[in-house]
DNA sequence: CGCTGTGTTGAGACGTCTCAAAGGAAGTGG
DNA sequence: CCACTTCCTTTGAGACGTCTCAACACAGCG
């Protein structure tokens, strides 16, 4: 991990009003009025460099953030030097929701690649969601879904074993990647194995056997980061068949 | 499981302005009269018997629920059958979060006693939020507390073994009995040990030879669910001496 | 071109699961 | 209130999956 955070603001202030990921993102379902109010709220945008964090565990909360452009992993780290991957975000996903509890920050976002976001002060969130209902209600939809997300996260890491782990993660990303408009069957994965590994449970290794194996049954096509699904109800029947495990 | 849910409404409308648990439940932190608007907004009680539920995975979102007397689980289902205990919950705490995002909601309640619980029309507290600024900020950090639980569960389930995990459960419900004034040492568990082991990834015989183990080693007495720490700092000491694992 | 970070593969160790049996607690109905 | 059933818990022995350690291959980058 890289030090610090050296951080570019620039100059351009964001627009939800004309920016073509409105419904990917927090203004999704508002009407055409409340949008263009969301354009006071958003401040500046902000670019990240890769393996650089947009914030910190510990640092003062004061805005959330929504993904413009790449990609970003948040972890939290024990106090015995373990740290885990909680998520992996894309563009148009909100970062920065587990600091408004403590007004602190509860675990590091870092880039994945070079990215920019939407600041969205979060006092003037507030302020503003008080007016626009439709805000509001969004804005309470995007953190219910991450709660809804992370019990899944909790179920998968609960109660599957490495190979539907990974066949659920796999889906999940071609999942995301057709709703961002590109294709369900062929990415590019901007994490290591290590940062899949530790967001699923598993070791590296593991990780790395388990992307062989689906690429000996012809699942799917592995060369480094660059996926192809072959296979993708294969995949589905791997989560379903209960393969024993807890 | 046992079959629907006989519900019984009871006619005493709930007042937060009088209610023993503000310091623990969504009126935290509030003034005077804004905490005198609340009581505007809960509506009735509601009990619910041991083993029924609150509401069920698929049920219609209307409300949130505040833990008024007794405890809850919560679970998800998977289509294959298996299912896991997401968390349990105590007096103060929110229930039914989970619902905002899809309009209904994604996991069963279910009472782990004989339980009641003050109803919060959904509706009625996005209107009253956008009046009542404490309410709304309140709200926020409700929701953004249950995501930084969540994540404290994703690491316990990523990156512990079988007897840390059991260690940071007894000192996390030690804690969270100590918040309601009982003795943080000594206390009555609600859930089974299938229901302890489907929460932390395990299988009920680990649970209950991890259980073992501690009394073995004078770290913790146990006699059925009746819980006593006996070394607290030694469970705190199994969790930061990374014991290997993941 | 060599360096460094990343990914793959193998063999053995270890932790948790599975299956099985039995004891104990709690609830039910006579 | 006791006998009965049922559920819950404990414990053991062996199976199985993932981890650990280690060596090597490969890609990207200076």
């Amino acid at each position: 991990m890289k030090a610090a955070a050296p951080i570019t603001i620039n100059g351009l202030k964001a627009s939800c009003s004309q920016c073509n990921l409105v419904e990917l993102c927090l203004p999704f379902g508002m009407s055409e009025d409340d949008l263009n109010r969301l354009d006071e709220l958003v401040g500046a945008r902000r670019k990240i460099k890769r393996q650089h964090s947009l914030y910190r565990a510990g640092d003062t909360f004061e805005a959330i953030y929504a993904i413009r452009a790449g990609s970003f992993k948040t972890d939290v780290l024990l106090e015995d030097g373990r740290d885990q991957v909680t998520g992996f975000q894309m563009t148009g996903e909100i970062l920065g929701l587990d600091g408004i509890s403590t007004e602190s920050h509860s675990c590091n976002a870092i880039a994945l690649e070079d990215s920019e976001v939407c600041v969205i002060p979060y006092a003037k969130l507030e302020e503003l969601s008080r007016e626009v209902e439709g805000l509001q209600h969004q804005f309470h939809k995007v953190m219910s879904r991450e709660i809804v997300r992370d019990h899944g996260v909790m179920m998968l890491l609960g109660s599957m074993r490495a190979e539907e782990r990974l066949a659920a993660f796999l889906l999940n990303m071609s999942q995301r990647f057709t709703a961002r408009g590109f294709s369900p069957a062929e990415f590019h994965l901007r994490m290591t194995r290590d940062e899949i590994g530790s967001y699923l449970g598993l070791k590296l290794e593991t990780v790395s056997r388990a992307f062989s194996r689906f690429q000996e049954e012809g699942l799917v096509s592995v060369q480094q980061k660059h996926i192809r699904i072959l296979d993708a109800a294969g995949l589905k029947r791997l989560l379903q068949h209960q393969s024993g495990s807890r």
